[in-house]
DNA sequence: CTCCAAAGCTCTAGTCGTTAGAGGTCAAGG
DNA sequence: CCTTGACCTCTAACGACTAGAGCTTTGGAG
């Protein structure tokens, strides 16, 4: 007993953005950029996706979810359609990425420290604050020559 | 004994980029935005800056590294340009940033614990990997409505 | 003093991944 | 048949720069 979303060969492009929860312009930005291929269309002209399209989609959004850019997809994509290349080119790509999140991680990590501390020297509303972490900015832009 | 760098009356804009790490064009940039005042300007209608915009640049680009918004910086600017304004408008910036920051640091967490799962799986140029990456990618965009 | 390269100027457009809007067409239920 | 909502294309905006074209100014060497 197919729901009216479940009958697959006709989706309009709103079922699938409701299936995959991306967007409806979002879906057409990909199809413009070519991570998703055209689909065919009504004789009104309106976008008709089947079953291959809600899996590309979902699988483009996950990787989206990843943190993957465009470009690593667009190359995740062409390895899923063409399996003959081998995984050690996905391996680099998701091993590429997992390094620049461990990155940014480290760098945030220490923004926090930095925000956590000026933050708490300054509890605001304070009679002595003066304002501490407005000089803790300042401050540091003069101790990068010492100069006053 | 001043070097040239330090005759700081007349510094034009790639002196006053050098000794902040600015660049140029987005020292431009800022001036446009109206984070640094413009400054006066030589015969030749060349940007001549002097100690307070070295200051001023100096706090804007510590801002920036500690990952403030323009919108952010600007208010905070605004705060040390008027101390009366008091520090706790700049408390609840800091704090609200260090929120922010904290939950990117949290949602990248578990994009890095992901993303080495998945790299680990399938370490690449393994025969029976067909390949691993990209069924994880593709399984979690089906497993979102168990469907096939 | 004259010349030339480096550095400055303005203005425009591009980046990334969407998102929003204008202004129109299509589909389906009452 | 008519309305209403979903769809269509095309263009511009976001944030924070970055790059380039095409020009002028500056400052040191000859």
């Amino acid at each position: 007993m197919p729901t009216a979303t479940t009958v697959e060969r006709v989706m309009p492009i709103g079922a699938l953005a409701e299936r995959t929860g991306v967007k409806v312009e979002t879906i057409r930005y990909y199809e413009q950029v070519g991570l998703l291929p055209p689909p065919e269309r009504s004789e009104g002209n309106q976008r008709r996706y089947g079953r291959a399209h809600v899996e590309r989609l979902a699988f483009i959004k996950h990787a989206r979810d990843l943190g993957f850019a465009v470009e690593a997809i667009r190359a995740l994509l062409r390895l899923s359609d063409n399996p003959a290349m081998a995984c050690d080119e996905a391996h680099a790509i998701a091993v590429a990425h997992r390094d620049e999140v461990r990155h940014k991680i480290a760098r945030l990590r220490s923004l926090e420290a930095e925000l956590e501390r000026i933050a708490t020297t300054c509890s605001g509303g304070v009679a002595a604050c003066d304002c501490a972490i407005i000089e803790a900015l300042a401050d540091h832009g003069r101790c990068s020559h010492g100069a006053h």
